[in-house]
DNA sequence: CGCGAAGA
DNA sequence: TCTTCGCGG
């Protein structure tokens, strides 16, 4: 039940990150801070972010280590945090759970065995978003002037409405939703090392001479987060049938198949619950604070975080000359 | 999610 | 050639 066989039909080219100097991007933080956490907690021994009080806060290294990038190629970021999850995905969401929990079984028994790399290993996958990652992702996020904008549902959506109203250059995001949600343009491997790629909505549905809605037809016949797919469609076959019968509904009924809540999940691609924002540009951090927050208040030594604030504050040092030359 | 193996 | 399945990340 994925939609990466959207990759196969996306139009996606690589791009340098010297193209993107000046631009903003909404980001998927889920997503984005998901991917920082976990390798955190991979590469990082747990004592490290773990406060005495026992709350783990790997996030706060992970932000602190993702970030720089951003301004380093002087990329504007818009966090977008989710805000109600659709009932729609919650047979995803409990299938990722019993992920983590078997994987968090495994890391228990690796652990025990004093297999430790492995232990560290499994427990980066039962890494969930927990209130106070949450929490004190957006405190150093706001310490740091970097802008947030509070979903009212999926992440994605917003992010990508964002990127349509032309509220931001581009929506950023590891997974291939934002397509089927209408952005223009998608950034991935924002996180990995080398330059990203760059995802288009416009070339994507000329290659396969499909409009938006029935780009969203293809998604679901595949299946998405929101519905299972049809056996037996991947998406070749999926392009073909939407080309031949025009719409989700003539090909359901000329394969005589039948797609659980199919009307709600098209709606919700289409006409997503959204909101008009705007945000400030103009990123002003306050180190010191962020500092003090992460090391002092959250009990992470200074030196894990130290040369992640280093790049900050000279990155933002050089857009800050940059914006009076 | 990406990838490789296996079945259709 | 396309889809599914299962694993590692």
């Amino acid at each position: 039940m994925g939609n990466a066989d959207l990759r196969q039909l996306a139009a996606i080219e690589p791009i340098e990150f010297s193209e993107l100097a000046g631009a903003t991007v909404a980001i998927d933080a889920h997503n984005w801070l998901y991917r920082y956490l976990t390798t955190t907690v991979k590469w990082t021994s747990d004592a490290i972010y773990t406060t005495a009080a026992g709350e783990e806060v790997a996030n706060l290294v992970g932000v602190v280590q993702g970030l720089p990038k951003f301004f380093e190629h002087d990329i504007t970021p818009v966090m977008v945090f989710d805000g109600g999850v659709t009932d729609l995905k919650t047979d995803e969401i409990e299938q990722r759970r019993e992920q983590k929990e078997k994987a968090a079984k495994r890391a228990k028994e690796a652990r025990e065995a004093g297999d430790a790399v492995e232990a560290a290993r499994l427990e980066s996958r039962t890494q969930r978003l927990t209130d106070t990652i949450h929490e004190t992702t957006r405190e150093l996020l706001a310490l740091l002037d970097v802008p947030i904008v509070e979903a009212p549902a999926e992440g994605e959506a917003q992010a990508a409405h964002m990127a349509r109203t032309g509220t931001v250059d581009y929506a950023g995001s590891e997974d291939y939703d934002t397509l089927l949600f209408g952005a223009p343009r998608t950034l991935r491997d924002l996180t990995s090392k080398g330059d990203p790629e760059c995802m288009a909505l416009d070339a994507t549905l000329d290659e396969h001479d499909l409009t938006w809605e029935q780009l969203v037809d293809v998604g679901i016949l595949c299946g998405t987060d929101f519905n299972d797919g049809v056996s037996g469609i991947g998406p070749k076959t999926a392009v073909k049938l939407v080309g031949e019968h025009g719409d989700l509904w003539a090909v359901l009924e000329a394969e005589d198949a039948y797609i659980e809540n199919a009307d709600l999940v098209r709606e919700l691609f289409v006409n997503p619950d959204v909101t008009d924002t705007d945000f400030d540009p103009a990123i002003e951090p306050d180190l010191d604070a962020a500092r003090t927050y992460v090391t002092d208040e959250w009990e992470i030594p200074a030196s894990e975080v130290e040369r992640g604030f280093e790049r900050i504050q000279e990155s933002v040092v050089q857009s800050g000359l940059d914006r009076w030359t």
